[in-house]
RNA sequence: GCGCCCGUAGCUCAAUUGGAUAGAGCAUCUGACUUCGGAUCAGAGGGUUGCAGGUUCGAGUCCUGCCGGGCGCGCCA
């Protein structure tokens, strides 16, 4: 977008200046503060300092050689040497006139699309998902729609963990203790039951645990009750998975568990130990990193001195699968903070064991969700909350809040905008704070409906609905834009941003970019809403603030989507 | 002990990764409803960015040392 278009004028005026410059880091933003201009780029300076040249003046000669005639009344300079833009309002108005004939929806596909595979979200088995699959869920889906949306070719795998020593328990559990109709019934309460009586008898009873082990290598040898059990144990887990996932509206194209791998995982060390990236150590296989000093104290076992394989070696054996499979240019994985080692470790094996691939690997770690007392998030009783009840009560808060705003509409209406706004309530909550720092859960904040939340959003969207409803209004927008009151311009120049918020969203996976971007977006909107009158303006200005009005809908339409968070033409 | 992360307004969080006068919401106070949805908006007060140094045109952000907190450290995932 326009930015682009700055860019590509500005980097040959610093070439001609500084012909050894490096013009990838040439870049120019929006403006902190629309008191300095519109776009702006700080590179000069630090090319400057680079050189010690002083930065003005090379701004000044920079500023000589530009030629952004097309699109800016003019440019300047201020503070140490920035270069400020300052838009024309006419290519402002053009830019909307074009997204008003569909030419662009405020954002460039990439040029350079990528094949990625993203890892998220992972629940066990056979047990609850709860609020530590929340983030990941979550930041997952909302990475993989937006690097959709800009173009690149997404493969979403969730990696279930239904593989494992716990299966040994439950086997046990199962074959004891198992109430069929409770099974039934509920099927995966009856699963959670059986979890919870046979991990406090292996915990008690030595013979249990070991009766556990027995039944392990039972499985994990092929005998044809216990992988019958493991199986039908997977079938109900994963029909609760996809009961979430529905609610949520996230979606997976592949979800290879780690039991998928398990048949490579004897070649995996193979290879490594020929390679000579594991030696025996204490009877185990083990990968030491002697020559990385972070990673010196931290050796990797990639197979245990009784013959097993741990989590590490799975890693490995996916890292291969994804690699031949997909060939993708990078693969992410969306976990919580505690994992970096692991992954650190994980990264440094693969990339001795395949020194050759070019693939990019990124851990993109998450924080904690923390209590009121600031401590990890439990309920009254204690115990982990369930993402099933967290989500229930997500929706019946919701529909209380419904309710008393909006007593009028009919319960089925009530029930659709509280599965809208709690969903979309959490979601939010859960993607605007910086992934990397711990947040604290309030169902106060979240839904409440001023401040930077969700239910603020979908009225921002709801308000422009109404209008368009109230005046009857289906036609496609005009492309005639006027924007001459200040709140229409800065509206305006927002919408124009929504392409490079994107962009960095997807370069450092942070959708809280994103909504900050939306929060600004519906502040903006509002302020235009209470000071420009749509359906009473008169025709020329009316046809232009009902285009303003459709354009900022569908951006906020299609940011939130990149969420992963739905709107609501009523609420 | 070693390593990773964090410490920003009374509270909860931002700050486009080294950019301009550190911004929002909640709470407190003052205004605006014959007005397209007041579920809103306008405004005020509130800060030595844990502390002390350093690097430079420029530091919440980088480097060093302290203080305080969270997490992780060979056969769990």
């Amino acid at each position: 977008m326009l930015r682009h278009l700055l860019e590509a004028a500005l980097r040959p005026a610093v070439a001609a200046v500084l012909p050894d410059a490096d013009l990838n880091l040439v870049q120019v933003r929006p403006c902190p503060d629309p008191r300095f201009g519109d776009y702006q780029t700080a590179a000069v300076m630090a090319l400057a300092k680079q050189r010690h040249l002083n930065p003005r003046q090379l701004a000044a000669d920079v500023q000589a050689r530009l030629d952004v005639q097309p699109w800016c009344n003019h440019t300047t300079i201020a503070g140490a040497g920035f270069l400020n833009f300052h838009l024309n309002p006419q290519t402002v108005a053009n830019a909307l006139a074009a997204a008003a004939r569909g030419e662009h929806r405020f954002f460039q596909p990439t040029p350079a699309p990528r094949t990625v595979v993203l890892d998220f979200s992972s629940p066990n088995v056979a047990k609850p998902m709860h609020v530590g699959h929340i983030r990941s869920t979550i930041l997952g889906d909302s990475l993989a729609r937006t690097l959709r949306l800009l173009g690149h070719r997404v493969i979403t795998d969730n990696h279930i963990g239904d593989w494992g020593t716990q299966f040994g328990m439950l086997i046990v559990g199962w074959k004891r203790s198992l109430n069929p109709a409770a099974l039934n019934r509920d099927p995966f309460a009856e699963l959670e039951r059986l979890y919870q009586i046979i991990h406090a008898e292996c915990r008690q009873n030595p013979a249990t645990l070991e009766a556990a082990r027995a039944e392990l290598v039972k499985l994990q040898a092929g005998d044809d009750e216990n992988r019958r059990i493991w199986q039908e144990m997977i079938r109900l887990s994963q029909s609760q998975f996809d009961t979430i996932y529905g609610r949520l509206g996230v979606h997976f194209d592949h979800a290879l568990g780690e039991s998928f791998y398990n048949p490579s995982l004897p070649d995996v060390v193979r290879q490594l130990i020929h390679q000579r990236v594991a030696r025996e150590s204490d009877g185990a296989q083990v990968v030491f990193f002697d020559d990385d000093p972070s990673l010196k104290p931290h050796p990797a076992i990639v197979q245990k001195r009784d013959g097993a394989f741990n989590y590490a070696t799975t890693d490995l054996a996916t890292l291969d699968y994804r690699l031949r499979t997909w060939h993708p240019d990078e693969i992410i994985y969306v976990t919580d903070a505690r994992q970096q080692l692991h992954f650190s470790q994980v990264f440094h094996v693969f990339r001795r064991w395949h020194p050759d691939a070019r693939v990019r690997l990124a851990h993109v770690w998450f924080g904690s969700i923390l209590g009121e007392d600031g401590k990890p998030f439990k309920t009254r009783s204690g115990d982990t909350v369930k993402l099933a009840d967290l989500l229930d009560e997500a929706e019946e808060r919701a529909f209380q809040v419904v309710t008393a705003k909006n007593p009028d509409l009919s319960l089925d209406q009530r029930k659709e905008i509280a599965r809208v706004v709690g969903i979309g309530a959490v979601k939010y909550a859960d993607l605007l704070p910086n992934r990397q720092s711990d947040y604290v859960f309030s169902w106060d904040r979240m839904l409440a409906l001023n401040g930077n939340t969700a239910p603020y959003l979908q009225y921002a969207y709801a308000r422009i609905r109404s209008i368009f409803r109230k005046g009857q209004l289906a036609q496609p927008p005009s492309p005639a834009v006027r924007l001459d009151a200040p709140e229409e311009m800065a509206l305006a120049k927002h919408l124009l941003n929504f392409g490079c918020t994107l962009e960095t969203v997807a370069a450092e996976y942070r959708p809280n970019y994103l909504c900050n971007y939306l929060y600004d977006l519906a502040g903006l909107f509002t302020r235009f809403y209470e000071s420009c009158p749509v359906l009473k303006a008169d025709p020329p200005a009316r046809a232009s603030r009902v285009t303003l009005c459709q354009l900022t809908a569908q951006v906020i339409q299609q940011a939130l989507d990149s969420l992963g968070i739905r709107v609501l033409d009523q609420m």
